[in-house]
RNA sequence: CGGGGUGUAGCGCAGUCCGGUAGCGCGCUUGCUUUGGGAGCAAGAUGUCGGGGGUUCGAAUCCCUCCACCCCGACCA
């Protein structure tokens, strides 16, 4: 490819929308274009890496025994109905209405249409296991689309499906592609982790999250550095981090606070450590009639040490929550508690609530809490003494740097990482809902064991550039650069011997496999530099009279910067070298 | 969905308070010079001032209304 022939366009600023510095980055070198919210044009730089990206992934999964489909992009509701989806998928999916007055769904996945091709093409164990797969285009209107390519409405991705006769074959289906996507990682170049997450109503531990790490990224992983234990914060347990409850020392005391609301600010006006306040959470759970009117609502008092932080899924498992629930309004708290938040606590509260413990709220004693009103905390509060020991006792919090692990061989850490690969244990979920069954080895039909598997393939290129730039622009990991090395001919319109050794390195390159660029644009040096920096190709081959002379040209290393003079001779020769060490 | 903000040339912005017929930088076109880190000079082209309605002799500017986009929150996973 000769630039002189390949469409981009680079800016020096970014519009003034953009908000993630892959998103600035990516529309400054002029690989997307912004159409509407979270809705982009891929220019021609961009394909190709997204083309890079889908061709590792399309051959790591064939290799792993998947099978490569295409399911519509529009789907009848019919299908969405069955599962009850059509419903419960809310205003995130995008309705379309046909010429004839039907409903039908732009995809935002696909469980129900791979089920009904499985139900209808799957009829016997003998089939089994089946894992289809496709790339395409999703939509999901986001409430809030943002960061660009990494949060969008419309997306590319690949979604993969397994079908199994047992929930043990569903197992080793599940294991050989937490084990492509690991290659998948591995080969694309960025430095990620798979950590274990929420299964949800499915049960079970089968659910790992593939997260590139990032400090822009959305997620918290938590994971040991001593072991290999990792988890979303969503999923990782909070241990309790006092062994047992230690013994009253201090009398309860009514003590003045004004205006002290947060937990920070009460700890700081006592003069005690933010470890021995306690915060109080109030959620409400709402029963409702046939008619979906709110007949009976109870209020839950949640108790966190004043340092950590409510984890809400956590939460959502308790019995009781577990329907639903959502934060009380200031007006059902002063109902039942006789004051405004900021001061309320488990002592004597108006009405009766139910009150959840965190783990490590029940073994702290001599804590201060809220005292039911206003400009008041109790200091030296004691379960069992001075108010009765909590109802339930859970873990409610997000796990924190510097908890013990889980699993007892160390402390934990957290990273920041942006979400790009999901597998998925599903169960039979969705071939129940559908009636989707194969005929077993004993005669009996039997509902298909599933799996899903996810890999957000415009979202890595986010993430790959969230995790790799600097001042000058994208550095991308060779393997889906969209060029993997460009010659600048410097003096391009002026100089013979410029043109005839730039062209011959080009053609030597291209020859050896290398997916090279000439730059024969006959830009000033400056610009053509600064261009292919901000585009991030990984090698630069600089060829210009001057060094000629010299009897050299350079390669340049984008990442570092390193600079290398060779005899032009040599110099592919130097570069399929380093690509194929860059390239595992 | 609630709160806040912004819409002026391809991109970044000024002009709006105080109404008088549209400007700067980058980019683009042409010419000359220049040529190893985003060149200089000269001459140009490009605008429904987000849309609609109103006030006014006259509206980018004032009023009403709709829309789009951004931020914070909530929601979603």
């Amino acid at each position: 490819m000769r630039a002189s022939q390949f469409h981009f366009n680079t800016l020096k600023e970014a519009p003034a929308d953009a908000d993630a510095v892959s998103q600035k980055l990516m529309l400054r070198a002029g690989m997307i274009r912004k159409v509407a919210a979270g809705i982009y044009d891929y220019m021609p730089l961009a394909l190709r890496s997204i083309r890079k990206i889908e061709a590792i992934i399309r051959d790591e999964l064939n290799r792993a025994g998947a099978l490569e489909i295409s399911m519509p992009l529009v789907q009848p509701a019919e299908l969405w109905q069955e599962t009850g989806r059509w419903n419960k998928m809310g205003q995130e999916m995008l309705r379309l209405r046909d010429r004839h007055g039907r409903d039908f769904a732009f995809q935002p996945t696909s469980e129900e249409a791979v089920t009904d091709i499985a139900r209808q093409e799957l009829k016997s164990y003998r089939q089994l296991p089946c894992n289809f797969y496709q790339i395409q285009t999703k939509f999901r209107d986001e409430r809030r689309p943002r960061f660009g390519l990494m949060r969008g409405r419309e997306f590319t991705m690949k979604d993969g499906y397994s079908f199994d006769r047992s929930a043990e074959a569903a197992g080793k289906s599940y294991d050989a592609m937490y084990a492509a996507y690991c290659n998948i990682f591995d080969r694309i170049g960025l430095v990620y982790r798979a950590v274990a997450a929420d299964t949800g109503a499915i049960g079970g531990d089968r659910s790992h999250e593939f997260q590139v790490i990032a400090d822009t990224g959305e997620d918290a992983l938590v994971y040991c550095p001593d072991s290999d234990y990792a988890a979303n914060i969503e999923l990782a347990e909070a241990l309790p981090l006092l062994p047992a409850r230690g013994s009253a020392v201090a009398k309860l005391v009514r003590t003045a606070t004004p205006g002290m609301e947060a937990c920070n600010a009460v700890a700081e006006f006592l003069g005690a450590p933010l470890t021995t306040t306690v915060k109080s959470l109030v959620l409400a759970s709402d029963e409702f009639d046939d008619a979906g009117h709110i007949v009976a609502t109870t209020l839950w008092l949640l108790l966190v040490r004043g340092d950590h932080e409510l984890n809400e899924v956590k939460a959502s498992k308790i019995e009781g929550l577990n329907a639903g629930f959502r934060f009380a309004s200031e007006t059902e708290i002063v109902g039942h508690f006789g004051c405004k938040p900021g001061y309320l606590g488990p002592i004597a509260p108006c009405k009766p609530v139910r009150v959840v413990a965190d783990r490590t709220v029940a073994s702290m004693f001599d804590f201060i809490c809220g005292a039911n009103a206003e400009g008041y905390h109790y200091t030296g509060a004691n379960w069992g003494r001075d108010l009765p020991k909590p109802e339930i006792v859970a873990d409610i919090r997000n796990a924190a740097v510097g908890d013990p692990s889980p699993d007892g061989k160390g402390t934990l850490a957290i990273n920041r990482g942006i979400e790009v690969g999901h597998v998925f244990y599903l169960g039979d979920k969705y071939s129940r809902a559908m009636n989707a069954s194969f005929l077993d080895i004993d005669g009996k039909p039997r509902f298909f064991e599933m799996g899903c598997y996810g890999i957000g393939v415009t979202r890595i290129l986010g993430a790959a550039i969230e995790q790799n730039n600097d001042e000058r622009g994208i550095l991308w990991p060779a393997a889906i650069a969209p060029f993997e090395a460009v010659v600048c001919a410097v003096g391009w319109g002026k100089s013979e011997s410029v043109r005839l050794e730039s062209t011959r390195l080009y053609e030597a390159l291209r020859e050896a496999g290398v997916d090279v660029i000439l730059d024969d644009r006959d830009e000033r040096p400056g610009a053509m530099f600064a261009d292919w920096e901000l585009i991030g190709v990984p090698f630069r081959l600089t060829v210009g009279e001057r060094g000629l002379k010299e009897g050299i040209v350079e390669v340049q290393l984008r990442q570092g910067g390193e600079q290398v003079k060779l005899i032009p001779a040599e110099a592919a020769g130097y570069l399929v070298g380093l690509l194929r060490h860059t390239l595992r």
